[in-house]
DNA sequence: GTAATTGCAAATACTTTGCCACGTA
DNA sequence: TACGTGGCAAAGTATTTGCAATTAC
């Protein structure tokens, strides 16, 4: 985990972003839950709760984002949803419309060829996805 | 058209929603349009800005959403977006992250062998999905 | 020293609700 | 008549910004 620490922290640092404890926290953070989290959900965390304000982790994800090294994302909440991306990684989503919880679909993404599809088709660019499944969990279906 | 409108009605009253103008001038917006409209595109087009309020057209959407007659995107957009559901029809979208064109994918969409494994690897129940690409279109890298 | 980063407080944006009047069945 | 629906205004929730002080490089 401290290795990971550390590689995304480089990251942040090659686009230019300076090493403020916020962001080694914040970065920490997202490592130690693996789960797209909230800006409230993570400005409250123990961490980054009397670390700083929550508009300094708001412009630390704003920015995080510009350089591809988070990821926002809809999930069909009000609030929206941040996770680290890892190079190399696609995650696609299983969320229960009950309880709201959020879990990785351990699974290949299928749709990657349709992506290539499209990009050659209606030429966009950059071209990336985001695929989510909504249902009732067991637990709440019980 | 109309016959769609009417189709779309009769499922409406099926739920017991009450056939009132602002409900038949909702749906017509939806249908004339098809692609997904966030709440304030809906409450101030035409056939809907003199004719009711805005809080109206957020309950309307709202019961037709729980009756599973519109759909509620994320589509990452600070604001909500409404589409129709209309029976046998799913659609994925694409979504300009410049100038946030939205436009639906005319393919097949290859996720529902990996949705019906889910359901059946998780227990999830009454599974759906949603899914979106994001890139730039072709105006917009020019 | 200089530019990026931060805290605090205030402004926005969008959604949601209360309450009473009204219209549909 | 009865209950779903509608208008208006106000409250709620999440995001975003301004500005002066601070900190990393």
């Amino acid at each position: 985990m401290p290795e990971n620490l550390d590689k995304v922290i480089e990251r942040c640092r090659a686009e230019g972003l300076r090493r403020t404890k916020a962001l080694e926290e914040l970065v920490m953070t997202l490592l130690e839950n693996s789960r797209p989290m909230t800006l409230a959900e993570l400005a409250e965390s123990p961490r980054l709760t009397n670390q700083c304000d929550k508009a300094t982790v708001f412009r630390l994800l704003q920015r995080l984002a510009d350089k591809g090294i988070v990821r926002r994302l809809g999930l069909h909440e009000r609030a929206a949803y941040f996770a680290l991306l890892l190079p190399g990684q696609h995650r696609d989503y299983l969320i229960c419309t009950d309880c709201g919880s959020i879990e990785p679909v351990n699974a290949p993404c299928p749709v990657h060829e349709l992506e290539k599809e499209i990009q050659f088709t209606t030429g966009y660019k950059n071209l990336y996805h985001e695929l989510e499944f909504f249902g009732t969990c067991p637990a709440c279906s019980a």
